[in-house]
DNA sequence: CATCTTAAAAATCTCGAGAAAAAATGTTGA
DNA sequence: TCAACATTTTTTCTCGAGATTTTTAAGATG
């Protein structure tokens, strides 16, 4: 994930090999199918994503960006570990950032922005209705992403926004490393409107207090998982 | 540099090809030897830097994460390129990001921290007094950077130290590409003086007020640079 | 003259095999 | 039983050649 892809949510296919690796690792990387410290070997791997030796060791690098992937010296490459003391500074940094990207977005947002965030919000709305099944909990979590990153679009700092679509990935790692069979709260939809309608309020100081917490409340619920299930894999 | 290479000024030899060039063409793009825009073939670096064309493309993969190569599908690699506008943001950025960090330092920061940051400032102040040539300029950007580094040393938040060390890298590519010969304006000293002192007095506002104008500075200077030079290559 | 098509050239991307290093195994001696 | 050393095995790291794709250039056509 580059600077420059700042459209990375839309489904572009890859343009090459090495990046269809890169792809394909991250989501197993925080979707939990590599459990966090294993180790990483090439030679095994390649044949799992069908590709060369070479070129799987390409999509690592790129993951090394990501810090999802962490390798050391000449003892080749591990997932990269994950810690309460990780999520904690996550959490914080995140909530930092975001809330001065917000702020930013309301003061510069125009029409077009607020009609963008109604719709990602609408989307959002709909997939918490079918709330079943794994399959459309992808689908909420990808149209969460997007809630998210709509809210923050109008913020002309693409370094901000650069560092916060890092630390999102990384949330949503531990969120699903904690959640991910456990159904989605129902709360959550009605913090996200209050959300939205903060924003269409041009509420900023309202509307940043109502993200902390939102940030903050995913923080607490993985605080309460057990440490050691966090190191677990999860079923594909 | 990844995000658990904290001591990444430290001298320690690269474990492998891959990771020595990766830190050459950093440098070379840093220093302006590489200009801004320029595409990197593959097939006439590797013999530039003595390695193959697939360590060479590892580390290429290596630079995306630090935002100074950008790679665009089946098209090849190129060096970032630079704008006003990017420095702009990055200058924005590392404001509010650094003097965070800052306050955080400060008020966490125990004597130990305060003694290395007398140290860093002292060698800093003895790079400063023999600042001719261009070996003892490497030796102040350095120090330089040293000195900034240890201010936020007390930081707890590894994401936001990292974050910082990536804009810091960033900032310095810019100063290069246009200040390279001049000589370094003389009240810089000052700026570090005041800095150290508001720090040693546990001055929060005073010292993050000292490090955002000293931030812009740099920015304004830069700006005063016609925008054709910063596309220009540096002489090695 | 501009534009479209076609062909040559260059560069990128990919792969599998060989060299170097680390981990694992087995052996010897106190 | 344990530790230190040597050997074997595994894994990482590196390289150069071949397959695709993009770019460049030339030629033909309206």
């Amino acid at each position: 994930m580059n600077i420059s892809s700042a459209s990375d949510g839309l489904a572009i296919e890859p343009k090459t090999l090495a990046e269809g690796a890169y792809r394909a690792l991250r989501r197993d990387i925080i979707e939990g199918r590599l459990a966090p410290g294993e180790k990483l070997r090439v030679e095994h791997l390649k044949d799992n994503y069908g590709v060369g030796a070479g070129t799987l060791r390409e999509a690592l690098s790129l993951l090394i960006s990501d810090a999802l992937v962490v390798s050391q010296g000449q003892r080749g490459f591990r997932v990269a570990p994950v810690s309460l003391a990780d999520f904690d500074d996550i959490t914080r940094t995140r909530v930092m950032l975001e809330c001065e990207a917000l702020r930013q977005s309301i003061a510069i947002g125009d029409d077009a922005w607020e009609a963008d965030l109604v719709a990602a919000f609408h989307r959002l709305a709909r997939a918490e209705e079918k709330r079943i099944g794994s399959e459309s909990r992808e689908e909420w979590e990808e149209r969460n992403r997007i809630f998210h990153e709509v809210l923050i679009s109008a913020c002309p700092s693409r370094w901000l926004k650069h560092f916060l679509s890092l630390l999102y990935q990384q949330a949503e790692r531990y969120r699903r490393l904690s959640l991910y069979l456990q159904p989605i709260p129902r709360d959550i939809h009605s913090e996200h409107e209050s959300l939205l309608q903060a924003a269409i309020r041009r509420d900023a100081d309202g509307a940043a207090a109502i993200l902390s917490e939102h940030i903050l409340l995913t923080f607490r619920s993985v605080q309460a998982i057990p440490a050691e299930q966090l190191n677990r894999k999860n079923p594909a």
